[in-house]
DNA sequence: AACATATTTAGAATTATTCTAATAATATAG
DNA sequence: CTATATTATTAGAATAATTCTAAATATGTT
C-alpha cells in the first residue's frame, strides 16, 4: 500500500548525487555530497543531530553549522522536506517528497510514513477560511 | 457550526474560578486566579508570553516561572490544554476542552477552532499501527 | 595564477523552557 | 491561635535547538 509513498532511499552513486545537487543549482562540496549520502540513501527521517553524529563517524571536522546550512539549502532546492512534531523542539528531514502524512510511534519514536488516504479533509466546513495546507500526524502503537 | 466549540470564554467571577480550582484540587492561590481569569475567560489561545505580559499589567511582580507552573498545574488537572503547532516553538494554551482542531491565519498567525467534522480520519490504511490520536493543523488565509 | 564568490568553521547569541535553591505563603496539628 | 509541615512563588542559572557572525578556506572564473 505504501508503495507510492516509496522513496529515494535506493542508494545514490556519489556521481548521482554530484548531478542532482548540480541539477538543483547547488554545488557539489564534499560536505554536501556526504550529507546528501546519509539523508537522502542511508536515513529514516533523521534529525540535524542524527546527520551531525554521522558525520562525526563518517567525515572529518564537519560542522555543526555545516548541517543546517546544508539542509536548508537541499530543502529551498526541493531535495529535501522538513517537519516537526508538534510535540517536540526538532525538526525531521524527509526524503519522501510526495505528499504524505507521518505517524509517530509512541513506545520508540520512530516516525512512519502514512498515506494521503488516510486523511480525508473537508475545509469547506471552516468558515470564513481558505485553507491551502494542513500538517497531520498520528501517535500510535506497533501492533503485536 | 462552531457553537458546539464554544467553550469557556464567558468572564468567570473571581468566586467561580476559586471553585473551579478548588474541584480540581488546586489551591487557589492569588496567582492562579489571576492566570485563569486571563487565561479560561479573556485570552484566546495565548502563549505563555502572552500571559506573562498580561500578568506585568495585571499583577504585582508575577515571575515567568510561575506563569509555566500554573499552566502546568492547570493542564495537569484538565483545565486548560495545550498544543504546539509544527511551525513554532511556542506552546499555546486552550480553554476549549471539547476536542477540536486548529486553523492558522498564515496572514495574522491568529488561531481558529475548527470543529472536529472537517477530518475524517481512517487509521485503519496506517498499515501494523493502532493510531490513538491524530494532531491536525490547517494553514489558510481569511476570505475576503 | 589571480580574483571574486561561495562555503565552511568555531564559537557566540538567541529563545522557549526547565531547573534550582531560597523565600514566602498557606494549610494543618496540637 | 501558634508551631510546624507543606506547598507556592521567586530570581536567576541551566539547557537545548537553532541562528548568527566574522574569519578562514575552498571553489569557480577570468
Amino acid at each position: 500500500m505504501n508503495s507510492e509513498l516509496n522513496n529515494n532511499r535506493a542508494c545514490l552513486t556519489t556521481a548521482e548525487i554530484e548531478q542532482r545537487l548540480k541539477e538543483a543549482g547547488i554545488n557539489a562540496t564534499a560536505q554536501r555530497i556526504a550529507i546528501c549520502q546519509y539523508v537522502l540513501c542511508e536515513a529514516d527521517h533523521p534529525t540535524v543531530d542524527d546527520i551531525k553524529s554521522w558525520a562525526d563517524e563518517n567525515f572529518p571536522k564537519m560542522s555543526l553549522a555545516t548541517v543546517y546550512n546544508t539542509v536548508h539549502t537541499l530543502e529551498e532546492a526541493g531535495l529535501l522536506r522538513s517537519f516537526q512534531f508538534p510535540h517536540s523542539d526538532k525538526v525531521v528531514y524527509d526524503n519522501t517528497l510526495d505528499d504524505h502524512y507521518h505517524l509517530c510511534d509512541a513506545d520508540t519514536g520512530k516516525v512512519v510514513d502514512v498515506p494521503l488516504e488516510a486523511v480525508q479533509l473537508h475545509p469547506e466546513l471552516i468558515e470564513n477560511y481558505d485553507v491551502s495546507s494542513a500538517a497531520i500526524v498520528f501517535y500510535g502503537k506497533k501492533r503485536s
